[in-house]
RNA sequence: GGACGUUUAGCUCAGCUGGUAGAGCACUCGCUUGACGUGCGAGUGGUCACAGGUUCGAGUCCUGUAACGUCCACCA
């Protein structure tokens, strides 16, 4: 940075050199050192089909954010990043670019279709990486990794096997959720229920004696043709003698059985249910508690399959159509209602799923989940905030046998393996040449696992696990997780019971929740309403710290946000606001030959705003403490602006104005508080603070190095921050009433002021020449002035004599309003001075603050009554 | 059906363990102030969703209501 700067602040000359500058020095890479305490974050992978959005940007931001503050505390700190296969959405995707082709995943074949998949992660894979770089993000890349690499894929298959030899692991014809658009099982947290307008369709099914029909209700009626029976109530007085009989199925005309299951409810509808155990989870339920055959009538893709040739091919919805057409024909319509009902949709394509079933694996849950929700309860981990605790418990509570197995190509393939002889199932790591048991040919199991297996075990398996590394030993477990509320089902949970099982250890000891970005207006960012913002025009168009403080301001734990430009212009004017204050002080210092450390002796406003900065120190490092990194940067930005900038640089140009030892001393103020304020800002601002820094007297090679600032008592005045203060209110009191009056600036005025804090104001009359268009400050304890302007604050009383511009009808009702105004405050105060249980019950404290109020108030009180008298002289 | 969150200035949001409400943006007025007009100074603007309760005292704690939002479960 030269010395002559620009007056604005251009990120696109800074953000790439220094991210260029840390990686050559490569501060980002953890030294693994044993001496020091570590600090660990995981970064959430991203899918390798992803763009860089909002959700993204917010996250890691967040995470940047925790993982350079511990950089900078001393902590060997590990951010280590990389990325998701995604099975689904990549194979989707390498789906449809065949599609385009002319070409099937069968026209290619198994290993075809792999190669293409792992070209287009060569392809496309590092893209998001490298819009991680661009926000600042301080990962160690060298330790960058990706779920299908060789060692999470390692981890996959002794998890695996361990759990399949424990038993938690097993094969089952299970009824599950099935999308007919991916062509694959999904696991119960993978559906996403919606409201969808429906119909009733009221149905007879006649009895085979001819004893008239059984009355029904069904939402999806081509289902009918797997009926495998027909249910009540077992306490159902209506139908109590009907179980046992048969009944007509109609179109299909096979017999069917009334049963009675508890799973009825008998005030609903006709308390008759059809039961069509292949294509609904709590008929099939009903159908294994009643051996009942299970008629599958759907192909994979939701067609009507072969065995009912007059609708095969046909889809669901077509097939629903020609079955209620049929069934009106046949007299079993009765009527047909609207009603409205939830649907499950695949949460990646949206398709409505379709229960089905089918041969899975399934990772027994309940042994699991005992031990993770113990982790929880007893605080080993914790949820910020902690009313996520309440979701978890409850999902974990209430958890159901997760389904893992993918009829999908892109993945970790099962290592199981089948006997083409004797069926017998091998699991194990390495491919069996032959069957164990009778030496024939074996084939392994074709499907491949849920993502978020792999996912679960991405804070150990990326650290080495099942290895016993020196990275596992001293990483591990990891500090913090950061990640949105909307996969604590799919993600944290899982790696939760899955770390506790494998490891013995927790995976994280902090979940940090965030909440969604939300547009302007509110609405969740989405595709199909196109109001997604892009992180990276944003950082195009006003830098990537700016875009960091936007998402970091206002950011509190759980809750969503809004993003919009003006918050983000607001951010960029603050970098401008801190280049500029920057610009200053590089101004006023000949080169770097201030050293980098507080002056012998301070004057009082160095006392103030060093004393001021102290408690900044504080309150930062104990919000980022706390999570509250909203908090934490709201505090930065009010210091920055508000007591730096507005205050602390308008006083130190007196002295720097004077020259001679009292400049050198300001100079050395204004480089401390400057370089130390720039280090607190750092993790939030990492750009900007480092060029900034790189540019003043500094000691060290980097400010992301450089040890976070500490609270040092020695550093607390509150003496002099208070004398300080009653000098700024004068100085407020002063402008305000000058603007009132309309008095122009370059008009100056004398001031003479009346105050028991002689001494205080003596030492304030620079600074109100400076800052409050004073011509010259006379300070007397018992000033009258005749004539002029009084101005009345707690501590003193100013006059001024503007006798021209002075309105005297204005100043008289002004006055008016102004004693009225202390006049109403002192009541307010008296009456609960005069409120006995307030004197008696209330902290002593608290009564004589209140006490020492009131006598202020009648202070001031008689000090403007005496003004207006004066005026009205 | 169950759980949770939000409701404070025109807008976006702070307000910790209860002690006469704050910021940013917007708006109004003034300013070629030797860092910055992406700026400076000064202002206008709020019975803190509603109703009860606890308390000397409630935006803050408790109970209920309403609106909006989210998650979970699901009756064919």
């Amino acid at each position: 940075m030269a010395k002559e700067l620009a007056k604005l602040y251009d990120p696109k000359n800074v953000e790439d050199r220094i991210y260029d500058f840390w990686l050559e020095k490569n501060y980002f890479h953890a030294k693994n050192d044993p001496d020091k305490q570590p600090y660990t974050i995981v970064i959430p992978p991203p899918n390798i089909t992803g763009q860089l959005h909002m959700g993204h940007a917010l996250d890691n931001t967040l995470q940047d954010i925790l993982i350079r503050w511990r950089r900078m505390q001393g902590f060997d700190t590990l951010w280590l990043p990389g990325t998701d296969h995604a099975s689904i959405a990549t194979e989707a995707k390498i789906v449809e670019a065949m599609r385009k082709e002319g070409l099937s995943k069968d026209d290619v074949g198994r290993d075809g279709f792999l190669e293409r998949a792992w070209e287009w992660r060569r392809q496309y894979g590092g893209r998001i990486i490298e819009q991680l770089k661009k926000l600042g993000s301080s990962c160690d890349w060298a330790r960058e990794r990706f779920t299908l690499d060789e060692g999470c894929s390692k981890a996959v298959l002794e998890v695996f096997c361990r759990l399949y030899e424990k038993g938690l692991i097993y094969r089952g014809e299970r009824i599950i959720n099935w999308c007919p658009h991916c062509l694959t099982s999904i696991s119960d947290a993978e559906v996403e229920y919606e409201d969808q307008a429906g119909h009733f369709w009221h149905l007879r099914y006649p009895f085979k004696d001819g004893s008239g029909y059984l009355q029904l209700a069904t939402t999806r009626p081509e289902t009918l043709l797997g009926d495998t029976a027909v249910a009540v109530n077992p306490n159902d007085d209506r139908y109590k003698d009907l179980v046992g009989k048969t009944l007509i199925l109609p179109i299909v005309h096979r017999e069917i059985p009334v049963i009675a299951d508890d799973y009825v409810e008998m005030d609903f509808g006709t308390g008759v249910v059809k039961i069509t155990p292949a294509h609904d989870p709590n008929d099939f339920e009903v159908g294994k508690r009643h051996d009942l055959p299970v008629v599958n009538v759907l192909t994979p893709d939701a067609k009507i399959n072969e065995d009912y040739p007059q609708y095969a091919g046909m889809d669901r919805y077509e097939a629903r159509k020609a079955i209620v057409k049929d069934l009106e024909a046949e007299g079993a319509l009765v009527k047909i209602e609207d009603y409205s009902h939830n649907v499950g949709t695949c949460y990646r394509c949206g398709t409505t799923v379709e229960p089905r079933v089918s041969l899975q694996w399934f990772v027994k849950m309940e042994p699991l989940a005992g031990p993770a929700i113990e982790a929880v309860e007893n605080g080993d981990i914790r949820f910020i905030p902690d009313r996520f605790n309440k979701n978890y418990f409850h999902w974990m509570r209430n958890i159901r046998d997760w389904c893992i197995s993918r009829q999908l190509w892109w993945g970790h393939r099962i290592p199981a393996y089948y006997c083409q002889d004797c069926g017998e199932i091998t699991v194990q790591k390495d491919a069996p040449a032959c069957c164990p048991k009778c030496g024939g040919k074996v084939e392994q199991d074709p499907d491949t696992l849920d993502t978020w297996f792999s996912s679960a075990l991405w804070p150990f398996s990326t650290l080495g696990w099942p290895d016993d590394t020196e990275d596992l030993r001293h990483y591990y477990p990891t500090s913090t997780l950061v990640t949105g509320y909307d996969i604590i089902t799919f993600w944290v949970s899982r790696m939760i019971f899955s770390a506790l099982e494998y490891t013995g250890q927790k995976p994280f000891s902090d979940v940090l929740i965030h909440g969604l970005v939300r547009d302007a207006l509110g609405r969740k960012m989405s595709k199909s309403l196109g109001n997604g913002i892009d992180p990276l025009e944003i950082i195009d168009q006003y830098g990537a710290d700016a875009l960091r403080l936007t998402l970091a301001t206002g950011n509190s734990p759980g809750n969503d946000m809004r993003f919009s430009d003006e918050k983000v212009s607001a951010s960029r004017n603050f970098a401008n606001k801190i280049w500029n204050a920057a610009r200053y002080i590089l101004m006023n210092i000949d080169g770097c030959d201030v050293p980098c450390a507080l002056p012998e002796t301070l004057a009082l406003e160095d006392k103030w705003v060093v004393s001021r900065y102290n408690r900044l120190v504080k309150e930062v490092t104990e919000n980022l403490g706390k999570f509250e990194l909203g908090i934490a940067v709201s505090k930065l930005y009010d210091f920055v602006w508000d007591v730096f900038c507005d205050w602390y640089i308008e006083l130190s140009k007196i002295r720097l104005q004077q020259g001679g030892d009292a400049a050198q001393d300001a100079k050395q103020v204004l480089v401390y508080i400057m370089s130390n304020t720039l280090k607190l800002l750092h993790p939030f601002m990492p750009f900007i603070t480092e060029e900034i820094w790189q540019t003043l007297p500094h000691e060290g090679e980097s400010i992301m190095i450089s040890p976070w600032p500490v609270f040092d008592p020695a550093l607390d005045f509150p003496t002099e921050e208070a004398e300080m203060q009653r000098i700024i209110t004068a100085i407020r009191a002063i402008r305000n009433r000058r603007a009132e009056m309309n008095v122009a600036p370059s008009k100056k005025a004398k001031v003479f002021i009346a105050t028991a804090y002689q001494p205080t104001f003596e030492r304030g009359a620079m600074f109100m020449q400076r800052l409050a268009s004073a011509s010259e400050v006379a300070v007397d304890a018992n000033f009258e002035i005749e004539g002029a302007v009084c101005i009345v604050t707690q501590d003193a009383k100013i006059f001024i004599p503007l006798g021209e511009l002075v309105d005297l009808e204005a100043e008289r009702a002004r006055l008016g309003k102004e004693i009225a105004k202390a006049q109403s405050d002192l009541e307010f105060i008296n009456k609960k001075l005069q409120n006995e249980s307030f004197v008696s019950k209330a902290p002593a404290a608290v009564v004589q603050a209140q006490r020492d109020q009131a006598e202020k108030c009648k202070e001031k009180l008689a000090l403007l009554e005496e003004s207006l008298a004066k005026l009205n002289v």
